[in-house]
DNA sequence: CGATTTTATTGACATTTGTCAACATCCTTC
DNA sequence: GAAGGATGTTGACAAATGTCAATAAAATCG
């Protein structure tokens, strides 16, 4: 069951195998059906998932009802409402897994003690911030200097897979473009 | 010299004046001229940067030579080319101080040794980092959720002091419009 | 202070993207 | 495997935004 978060730590930091089962013994793991929402905008995120298999979706709903994504955490990766859950504040976002997934859940409160259980956490923590925001930085820059084309064209460039798992309802609103367009766009070339 | 970055330490973290003092020391001061290019796209970010007085710009050149902010880093603030810094490979971005400032350099190496010359630094940094993050993510969601229109309305409210005090040119392309749509907004509305 | 350069505004028009509606297709779920 | 719902495609049109050009206004620098 933590096999796919032994191998995330391992391959990352030293540690030993009494720390590696100290860290696991934080999460309880849940298995989530298809579109099963796990956190509704307005409530606080009380959890940092990891997900072992399947993969989620973090996503704003708008008065209108519409939808957009602003993050995919698929297998292998951590995931939360990032606000929500270091500030402990009501959520804009939503959560739902958009597969049958099995998810890992750790408490906001085990999450901050996690520098404590494991020495190395703190550092891969960091280092794992340094990345989500660098990957973040080029997704802004994208939006600002790329046409929705450009910005297809480099998703399906890096994420190949992505688009090729998820439906493209989800891939549009993640590009922030309608669902319309990215299927003339498809057409087109 | 230091003021400002003794009053940025001493608001977030305890820290002793014998602390202060040889941390302060690992930077060097600078006096930038208006439109002074400090990054130039293409070479490796070797400084992180804080700045004393003025405001430094963050900023992307595509082929045609149109620009894009990518980031505004005003006084009492740390800045830096950051994947091309934090990775130490070539920049996409560029840096330049748009009106006449102070700033403030620490090498990559120093920078990687700040951990072990103050211990809250750690600390410090990894919330620092959370909060650029959260504001970048908040970024990305007006981006793919908002009109240019709500954006600029948005930047209004959340930092009228910016827009007052930069040419509306870069306004505009940190929201990723057209000066000319930007002007237009204005004086609709 | 004045000359020169930069920045801002406005109009006309092109392009991109969104919206709505109709229909087709796929996919779940019983 | 059939029914119903969700998802995908396409067309016609609307709205938002970009582009180019002309001009005005403002800021910089000697």
């Amino acid at each position: 069951m933590y096999q796919a978060l032994k191998n995330y730590l391992a391959k990352h930091i030293e540690i030993t195998d009494e720390e590696l089962t100290s860290f696991c013994s934080k999460f309880k793991s849940k298995i989530t059906k298809r579109n099963e929402v796990l956190l509704k905008g307005g409530s606080i995120c009380r959890h940092m998932f990891f997900v072992n298999k399947g993969c989620l979706r973090v996503y704003l709903v708008d008065k209108e009802g519409r939808e957009s994504t602003r993050f995919l955490v698929p297998e292998g990766r951590f995931g939360t409402a990032f606000p929500s859950f270091i500030l402990q504040e009501p959520s804009q976002a939503y959560i739902q897994s958009i597969e049958p997934s099995e998810i890992l859940l750790l408490t906001y409160l085990d999450f901050r003690e996690l520098p404590n259980i494991l020495p190395g956490w703190e550092k891969l923590y960091r280092i794992n911030l340094e990345h989500d925001y660098i990957a973040s930085i080029k997704r802004i820059e994208s939006l600002i200097t790329m046409s929705a084309k450009e910005r297809y064209e480099l998703l399906m460039k890096n994420n190949p897979e992505l688009i090729q798992r998820l439906p493209s309802k989800i891939i549009a609103d993640y590009l922030g473009i309608s669902q319309e367009t990215l299927s003339r766009l498809k057409s087109k070339k």
